[in-house]
DNA sequence: CGCATTCTATGCTACCGGCC
DNA sequence: GGCCGGTAGCATAGAATGCG
């Protein structure tokens, strides 16, 4: 048995990964915008909400997305979140006075600050390794890229594209308009582009990466 | 910076199915 | 048929975001 919270969950990640807001796959599927609201998850005096077959049926067909992969997804909600994890961080401007590394120049990390790093959950990120030069000079064979997936990529991000020929892109948001991306190559020897979102299978965010 | 668009939240009504 | 419990839809407002 499903719980309410992974049925929930399920098409919070159908709407993530087909590219929508939950509101824009409740348009798309012809339903009302605040369906899949969170306020609309839940009756006033607290009982839980349940979306009926026929909604559920509606966003499947405008995603072209079979009742087993949506199984899948709310298996993946069940899925016990990371440990949260943090890692020491310091200013450049800091780093440069005494007191945040020791006589043998090690860092007092007791004196660091934090970053948490538990937001990156198996979920939502996945990570990419580069092969060869033709995302040099900023990432190099080998380097790992992590993916944030679903999240919405806006001017001046770095993002992976995956287009509906199969073709799959890191590219700097020089620009985002309705319905097109203007991307630069991060290799200065391939030019820049212009793809349709209707080209676009997938993109995500350039999370993090390990260099 | 101002405007337009999109998304989200809230409260309400409409409609449907089950039960008595 | 009327009542009750449930989801969907409508109207509205505010926040967030994109664009010129």
């Amino acid at each position: 048995m499903y719980t309410h919270d992974e049925i929930w969950g399920a098409i919070d990640r159908l709407a993530k990964i087909s590219g929508y807001s939950t509101s824009g796959l409740a348009i798309k599927a012809g339903l009302d915008p605040t369906s899949f609201n969170k306020s609309k998850r839940v009756q006033p005096n607290g009982k839980a909400r349940w979306p009926s077959m026929e909604s559920i049926s509606k966003i499947l067909a405008v995603t072209n997305t079979a009742m087993v992969d949506f199984v899948a997804l709310m298996d993946s909600a069940t899925d016990a979140p990371n440990a949260a994890a943090s890692i020491p961080v310091l200013g450049f401007a800091q780093a440069g006075r005494e007191g945040y590394f020791g006589e043998d120049g090690a860092p007092i990390l007791e004196k660091w600050g934090e970053v948490p790093l538990d937001h990156i959950n198996g979920d939502d990120y996945f990570a990419l390794e580069v092969n060869g030069e033709s995302m040099m000079p900023l990432y190099r064979d080998g380097d790992l890229i992590i993916v944030a997936q679903g999240d919405s990529v806006r001017k001046g991000d770095r993002a992976v594209f995956k287009l509906n020929n199969g073709e799959v892109m890191v590219k700097e948001v020089l620009k985002k308009t309705k319905g097109q991306y203007v991307l630069r190559s991060i290799n200065s020897d391939f030019a820049d582009i212009d793809i349709k979102d209707e080209d676009i299978q997938w993109c995500g965010r350039v999370a993090w990466v390990s260099q």
